[in-house]
RNA sequence: GGGCUCAUAGCUCAGUCGGUUAGAGCGCACGCCUGAUAAGCGUGAGGUCGGUGGUUCGAGUCCACUUGAGCCCA
């Protein structure tokens, strides 16, 4: 029948067989296949960089990522998933130059761009295995057999075709960008890079006057740390919003923010003005120096928010090529661009008196020059944290390069738009901190000055004319003596040179940059199939995803770059729904990190406990948004909890079904025939489809496992555990059929249920529960449709009526523990006060469970309680307001015994409080029971149950019997009997025990399988007992 | 410095529309059960719901401020 199940935990063994199950069977593929003419659903997986080692965060992304797309496998769609390597950037770039041991620009072109760039190709490989190892093992389903490739001529022209559609729309310039830049090394450096360097460091800082046109000795008074960026002066910032005061200070007159003046003036002042900032703007003053002859108007006050008032003097010296919000400015008030450093950092000739001098070192001359010209207010040392190259320790400059930008400020609405349309989880990214971002979206700083990335397709002939080539055709079509395999890569690209369809001349020439990799990665959703040169019908039905999901670090990388592109192109967004993940932290909440030692390796639990253990825990912890703190022993508690108790029940059923040699196929489930227990059971099965149906379609993964945990807990501990008995009956009556079928129904559906979560236990609970029975079924789990809930078997009232009992159970164990008796020993009667009724075949658990002789409901609770009234506070609320502290403190004093019989007869509560007459019905008040003397009460909310502890002379003999049976029942698993041996039971040595054997002698043989039961001992497996006082020895011997 | 998020039992987390006694799991203590057994179940102790102030008859829940942590950006 079914193969025999090892109760062991040991999963990650067990997955192994499934692993190797799924891979000669190819159960993936056929996953996809089966679903060929179902509707669309489609997933887009965002690339991982292959030349670093996965870490656990990347587990929590994968079984996030894959959960979707089972389910909507299993819900009848088809569901592509192409996984995908990004493989371009500067990151593959410096692991390289680690390699080769070399540092920086002038030593790679020295090795060689071609050599270079094949070591990058290679490098992105590095960990490709380790990859596709670990998302193998987590079962994360994806054709990894025909991946997409960033670096891949298809994927690039694809890249090139969209760059050149941008182009098209006019939304492609050349402009500056002020970037962190080492000038030793000769680049900008990436976010990254730059937060690696940050140092401690002193410099000097200066208050500088600008004398103010027209205006003897008044000057404006500026504030800065790079005085090295004063020659490139244009302007002078203020806030318009904030005041600013003119004052007398000396001889001389400035102008600075008045919150400022105290901190900055050193000598006694007299305010002359005040004024606003915006009042300020167009003020025009004498420059600095006269190095350079500007071409536009200059040297005058403008304004802009990002001036602050927490140091210097609210006027901010501004070079547009020195800093981003002096860039900004200078763009706004169009301003010109001096830029008086070149690209090693050092002063160009036009600044005469230092020129070829490293900026830096130019400070202390510069400072000099300036005082001795009376134009320096005061020098201090100014400390702060500034970064460093962190390859050669050089102090970087902030300093703008020609780049090519995609004017995203013109689509800025489009894009607002467009995020309004998807589904983000959680919500308040929507608006919060992606909907922020976009509010604030700049203009795409788009090229790059290095070596390893899609080469940025535009062509410049001298003539000035400028081309964007977007395909390898049209590249073939203006280019001359292209090779047949070109690949688009540099150097090779930048030998092919164009015809200018202006002048035609025929040496265009590409511009030297490669493109942010970040473009590659957001035009994955048309590049991966190499649209539109091919597969357009595909790229047409997979547009946009329905979902997506990355780790929060994303919102301005991958979510960001698919948007932006999306909405050039197409506008509209890329993805329709996306769960947004938080950080996985180590176990006290720390980040995981290198240097810390806190890295949990991915591979240590899953070889311990395995991947659906691991699965699981990120499934039900807590919201898959929410920073997550990862420990190994917070895996196995999942994997007790839930596949522990799963696994049991599974394991319980093949035990039993086995010996009954018991067959599905040959019964049915008949709902007339069936007990309380199956019915409930299955109503609960069929509410359960329902709500895990209907989170995961809103993607709520956490509340859908939460909800699958508490049924399997119910399901063990309480459906199975009460119906244990309904297992052991001899024969097949209907009742055994019933236990079997429900229980075998329950699991299969179960474990279709959970397989998008748990795919490797439910594939192994699936496989030997159906297949083996049933040839025609489908030959795994995930081939199967997702179970329907059918109304049908869901009974609610049912269901209330068990969680009633559940609740009656639980709070007459707590009697019992209260007074101190064990369940063995049967008791007379439990009266429970319910506020409803319970059916009696319900009453029937109770007493079973509880060991009580009867069951009395009743509302006649003056017998064992007392009766408190307290205020409806909903409707008290509105209509006393105030007075209902007072109310509430009034009714202490009522009757409530007496209150309940005048409601009974349709009398309100009358009561006077502070003079006002408070008049309440019935729905005014909430009765509450308490405690009676005598008997063992407990009570939670409006129930309230009584137990009576009084033994009789037979209920204390029936206890020993139990206890009789219960020894005997331990001794035979201790001799290592089988469940359906027979035995002889002997006894001795204690006369009340014997007394008690010889009267129910019949009964005690029936339950422990005696053939006979005899005073005396013989050879067998013999143990001393104490039996409520009572010594006994016991001997079991098998027949 | 700006933005976003989070803060509830020793730990990890629920907590619906503002409503009466704020829940669960783990851990701890005590007990129970035992033909699922290297499991299972129950009970108990454990809470200033980060703090302050406000709105309200009533605040873990709404508002303002504040403290701390995390993330992103500068």
């Amino acid at each position: 029948m079914y193969q025999k199940v090892s109760t062991s935990l040991d999963f990650a063994q067990r997955e192994q067989k499934i692993l190797e199950f799924w891979k000669q069977n190819r159960i993936f593929e056929k996953s996809i296949k089966i679903r060929e003419g179902g509707p669309t659903f489609t997933f887009y997986d965002g690339p991982p960089t292959a030349n670093g080692k996965p870490h656990i965060g990347h587990i929590l992304t994968r079984v996030i990522k894959d959960i979707i797309p089972r389910y909507k496998t299993m819900k009848g769609y088809k569901v592509l998933r192409k996984a995908g390597w990004d493989t371009h950037g500067l990151p593959v770039e410096l692991e390289v130059e680690k390699e080769l041991g070399i540092n920086g620009k002038p030593e790679i072109e020295k090795y060689g761009i071609e050599p270079f760039i094949n070591r990058c190709k290679q490098s992105v490989w590095k960990y490709k295995q380790e990859w596709e190892k670990m998302s193998e093992r987590v079962a994360y389903w994806a054709d990894m057999e025909n991946p997409y490739v960033t670096y891949y001529n298809e994927y690039i022209e694809s890249v090139w075709w969209a760059l050149k559609k941008i182009w098209e729309k006019g939304l492609l310039y050349k402009g500056h960008k002020v970037v962190p830049y080492c000038p030793r090394c000769g680049t900008s450096l990436s976010s990254h890079e730059v937060a690696q360097g940050y140092k401690e460091v002193k410099d000097p800082s200066i208050y500088v006057k600008f004398k103010v046109k027209g205006q003897d000795n008044t000057f404006l008074m500026a504030w800065t740390t790079t005085p090295w960026t004063l020659p490139s002066n244009v302007a002078l910032t203020v806030n318009g919003n904030e005041t600013y005061v003119k004052v007398k200070c000396g001889d001389e007159i400035y102008i600075l923010a008045e919150t400022l003046a105290p901190t900055v003036l050193k000598e006694e002042y007299e305010v002359l003005e005040r004024m606003k900032g915006a009042d300020l703007v167009g003020m025009e003053y004498e420059p600095l120096f006269d190095f350079v002859k500007v071409d536009r108007k200059a040297y005058y006050v403008v304004a802009d928010d990002f001036v602050m008032l927490t140091e210097g003097t609210g006027i901010v010296h501004t070079a547009p090529a020195f800093g981003e919000d002096d860039a900004k400015v200078g763009k706004q008030y169009n301003l010109p661009f001096v830029q008086l450093v070149d690209s090693e950092g050092k002063f160009v000739d036009a600044v005469k008196p230092w020129k070829g001098m490293f900026v830096k070192d130019a400070d202390p001359e510069i400072i000099k020059h300036l005082e001795q010209r009376n134009l320096v207010y005061a020098v201090m040392e100014y400390e702060h944290s500034y970064p460093f190259c962190w390859r050669c320790d050089t102090p970087l400059l902030y300093y703008a390069r020609d780049t090519w930008f995609i004017k995203m400020t013109v689509v800025k609405e489009q894009l607002l738009k467009n995020n309004r349309q998807i589904n983000w989880l959680p919500e308040h990214i929507r608006d919060g901190r992606f909907g922020n971002f976009l509010e604030n979206v700049v203009d795409w700083g788009l090229s790059r000055e290095r070596y390893w990335g899609t080469p940025l397709p535009i062509w410049e002939c001298e003539c000035g004319y400028r081309h964007v080539v977007g395909s390898i055709a049209e590249l073939k079509e203006m280019g001359k003596d292209v090779p047949d395999d070109i690949e688009l890569h540099k150097p090779y690209i930048d030998r092919v040179f164009l015809k200018c369809p202006v002048c035609g001349n025929d040496r265009m020439k590409r511009v030297p940059e490669v493109i942010d990799c970040w473009f590659d990665s957001g035009s994955m959703p048309f590049a991966q199939w190499h649209y539109p040169f091919e597969n357009q019908e595909l790229f047409k039905e997979n547009f946009p995803a329905d979902f997506i999901s990355e780790a929060i670090d994303q919102t301005r990388g991958w979510f960001y770059t698919l948007l932006a592109i999306s909405t050039l192109l197409f506008d509209q967004p890329a993805y329709k729904n996306v769960i947004v993940l938080g950080l996985v932290l180590d176990k006290d909440g720390q980040k995981m990190s290198k240097h810390k030692g806190n890295v949990v390796d991915p591979w240590v639990v899953l070889d311990r406990q395995g991947a659906d253990a691991v699965r699981w825990y990120f499934y039900i912890s807590s919201a898959p948004w929410l920073p997550s703190r990862f420990s190994e022993e917070a895996v196995s508690e999942a994997q007790r909890k839930f596949m522990g108790t799963l696994w049991n029940t599974y394991a319980f059923f093949v035990l039993y079904a086995n010996i009954d040699q018991f067959d599905p196929t040959k019964y049915a489930l008949e709902y007339d025939k069936l007990s309380v227990m199956d019915r409930w059971i299955l109503s609960r099965l069929h509410s359960l489809i329902a709500v895990v149906d209907g989170n995961l379609s809103n993607y709520r993964i956490t509340e859908a496992a939460r909800a699958i945990q508490d049924f399997v807990d119910d399901l063990s501990n309480w459906y199975v555990r009460r119906s244990r008995e309904r297992f052991w009956q001899k024969g097949m009556p209907q009742d055994k059929i019933n236990a079997y079928m429900t229980l075998y129904t329950v699991l299969v559906e179960l474990a279709k249920l959970a397989a998008p979560f748990v795919p490797f236990i439910t594939e192994e609970i699936y496989c030997n529960l159906v297949k083996s029975v049933r040839s025609d079924a489908p030959e795994s789990v995930h081939l199967c449709d997702y179970p329907q809930s059918d109304p049908k078997w869901i009974d609610k009232e049912l269901e209330q009526n068990m969680d009633m009992v559940l609740k009656l159970v639980s709070l007459g164990r707590a009697c019992r523990n209260a007074a101190n008796v064990k369940v063995r020993q049967p008791l007379k009667a439990l009266y429970a006060k319910l506020g409803s009724s319970l059916p009696e075949s319900f009453i029937e658990l109770v007493k079973d469970e509880l060991n009580v002789k009867e069951v009395v409901l009743t509302d006649d609770i003056d017998r064992f309680t007392v009766v408190t009234i307290k205020p409806q506070l909903k409707t008290v609320g509105p209509k006393y307001g105030k007075l209902v502290p007072k109310i509430s403190e009034a009714l202490k004093a009522v009757d409530g015994k007496k209150a309940l019989e005048d409601f009974e007869n349709g009398r309100p509560l009358v009561l006077t409080v502070d003079g006002t007459t408070v008049e309440l019905t019935r729905d005014d008040v909430l009765i509450e029971t308490g405690h009676m003397e005598g008997l063992v009460v407990e009570s939670e909310h409006d129930i309230t149950v009584a137990l009576d502890t009084n033994l009789t002379p037979e209920l204390i003999e029936e206890g020993f019997v139990r206890e009789i049976v219960s020894k005997v029942q331990n001794m035979r698993k201790e001799a290592g009997f089988e469940v359906t041996d027979r035995i002889v039971l002997y006894y001795r040595d204690n006369d009340r025990i014997a007394g008690i054997i010889e009267r129910n002698k019949g009964a005690i043989a029936e339950e422990v399988l005696a053939q006979e039961i005899l005073e005396g001992s013989a050879e067998g497996y013999t143990k001393e007992w104490n039996i409520n006082d009572e010594r006994v020895t016991f001997t079991v011997v098998k027949k």
